[in-house]
DNA sequence: TATTGTTATACTCTATAACTATA
DNA sequence: TATAGTTATAGAGTATAACAATA
């Protein structure tokens, strides 16, 4: 066999990359869970609430993209309903189904909280057009896309 | 009023590596707690197992590097006791304190982990020298480093 | 039979407040 | 008084297993 491609683990630009995406991760929870918070929101119901204000879509569903158990959904979504900011409804096509939806309320709310969230529009903002398109491109890359 | 510098919020160059920041969240997430479930850790307790296997610290400095209150270490210390991963010391210049410390067992454990970690290791090996530091200089500049 | 959502259960993480032992 | 760590408590997220309704 030929010599294994392993010499990114403990090169140092290597580890000095992985530092800083460890750094991003912190960050991005930290600033995310901070405008949740500001809305009275834990970190997963945002998440199921910026989800929902995009599409309304079935229970299974959200448990997917969350990429936790079905059941776990269920306790999410009853706090927001509870809150009235989502609601349950039927599926014409599928009665075993539940649709759940953001309502006119949960609507402003998932808005505000897009907007709170700076994350994205401070640091990036430092960046030139060119810098954005090299990180955008550097980090498809990274992501196999 | 004169136009605001708002522009890198609706930016679709800018809403795009927003999206591959997130999914960069995503993955990383996803790839640690695989990594920690494979030693039957979760992803906390493998977080302050990899601390301490570094350095040797008082209970409060770890719930300030988890930034979490101290109250919770106790807990995830207690379940790393149990597994005899970490134990805990008396600290000879100050009797309040309780110095928290990898075992011998948790140092191996802790390389284990370190080494399953594929993330970057994988990921980044597909960029070449120039452009990995690229995107050190890039994440450092958003970061404000 | 298989699938959707739910319930029941148990565990972990989390913050808050009160306690103890030191300083 | 102030600090370090713990305990007690309550809420939220998580996985697992069992269940009802529907396909």
């Amino acid at each position: 066999m030929a010599p294994r491609t392993d010499p990114p683990l403990t090169d140092p630009l290597t580890l000095e990359v992985v530092e800083l995406i460890g750094e991003v991760v912190s960050r991005y929870h930290e600033e995310y869970d901070e405008a949740a918070a500001e809305h009275s929101l834990t970190g997963a119901q945002a998440r199921v609430l910026a989800l929902l204000s995009l599409e309304a879509m079935p229970m299974r569903r959200i448990a997917r993209k969350l990429k936790c158990e079905p059941s776990n959904v269920t306790g999410i979504v009853d706090r927001l309903e509870t809150r009235g900011l989502v609601e349950r409804r039927p599926d014409p096509a599928d009665r075993r189904v539940k649709l759940a939806a953001v309502t006119e309320d949960g609507r402003r709310t998932a808005a505000r909280l897009r907007a709170s969230l700076d994350f994205a529009r401070e640091p990036l903002g430092g960046l030139s057009y060119d810098e954005r398109t090299a990180l955008r491109d550097l980090l498809k890359r990274m992501l196999g896309n």
